[in-house]
DNA sequence: TCCGTGACCGATCAATGATAAGTGATCAGT
DNA sequence: ACTGATCACTTATCATTGATCGGTCACGGA
């Protein structure tokens, strides 16, 4: 009403689908920063350059913008591992090197990985609930992987003797925690950081290889 | 005005110290089963009977709540570790004893594991900023235990050549992984879970120990 | 009896996530 | 050229949130 003048309509613009990118864009830099609970919605929309309920329009939610980026780090960290493939496992170092594709992603996108692996109300809701016991194909695949490789290590042999799956486990909790400490702790005294991570690495070769 | 008498003084109590407990107890459930950002501090108030600025004479603000809560979780996990210490470890069961005593606090008090280690907003205020790299004397203590009993094992030449703080940190991160993991997502079809952890402990042990 | 102190409450604030209703440009069909 | 539908976007507004204000009530010492 007041200044009808003072829209500014996106002329010329495709279809919707470029604002919601500018719309995840934005938040993701906002969430990173400041963390999900504190940026509001209206923060999000002025850094996009329109008005908070326009956001309504892309995305149900304000959480629902979260869990499309949480959707999107776990699917790139899945692509990730798998053009860092190597084919079969044949040496602690293959082993090392693999893993460190992991920790090499959650450093290089802490953003990503916080959201995908920390983040807390999208977990919360998305999780917590014990209803549905399914894995999201994202997980199914990042999982996936790590998986495939150490089964295939174990089947040759060249593993511990223990439950495949249970060894899997156990190697992603591993690498989850340093990724994610490191992520939400800087504070904390480390150690420097690639002797951290190459002792990190070594510790699991020495766990998980037989002999 | 219009009940007054729906008031509720809560007579004959003493000071208000322990009113300051009921609060912190009441915001620890409902903390743990809805999240930080879920409950209102007009819930926590419900929950303790009284009306919601009634809070505000106890701690200045929602988030102090929590921060108290983080206190006394990191308090309690350094305590149950030094309960269990035995002493000098003399064998990779003994280590594995003592990891199993972290493991067994995070599973035993998801609730406060949540909150010491998982908590998004009270850490992002209270560790983002690189301001202050000291630790609180709680980490301190926590995080202590673990790396006298490695360093003094190393000291006897007994494990792996590597830096001990890096050993420390890294098999602290290890443990954190799986706990946070655990506790995280229910929802992910882990392995039986008394497996799971004595393999990640025997994949410790492995790591950590010499030849 | 009076007064002060401390625990507590109702009313209210600004900011939040979300909804409703409306505005104006664009475009197909006549 | 006119019309009507549609789309992207707006302002106005809602209930709820964390937090503040001033006041009220009971009780204990003078």
């Amino acid at each position: 009403m007041n200044t009808p003048s003072s829209r500014s309509p996106r002329k010329a613009k495709g279809q919707g689908a470029e604002r919601r990118e500018e719309i995840l864009a934005a938040a993701l830099k906002l969430f990173t920063e400041f963390g999900l609970y504190a940026v509001s919605t209206r923060q999000i929309a002025q850094a996009v350059g329109i008005s908070q309920p326009t956001l309504y329009a892309y995305f149900p939610t304000k959480d629902d913008i979260g869990r499309e980026l949480h959707g999107r780090a776990f699917a790139l960290l899945a692509q990730s591992l798998a053009a860092g493939d190597r084919g079969p496992i044949v040496s602690p170092e293959c082993l090392m090197e693999m893993l460190r594709i992991y920790v090499d992603f959650g450093l290089k996108h802490p953003e990503m990985y916080r959201i995908a692996f920390m983040s807390e109300s999208v977990q919360i809701k998305a999780w917590w609930k014990p209803q549905d016991l399914t894995l999201s194909p994202e997980t199914q695949s990042t999982y996936g992987v790590l998986h495939r490789e150490l089964a295939d290590l174990q089947a040759r042999g060249l593993t511990v003797d223990v439950d495949p799956s249970a060894l899997t486990q156990s190697v992603w909790a591993s690498m989850h925690g340093l990724v994610s400490l490191l992520i939400a702790k800087p504070g904390f005294p480390w150690v420097e950081r690639e002797l951290l991570i190459s002792s990190h690495l070594k510790l699991m070769a020495r766990g998980v290889w037989r002999g």
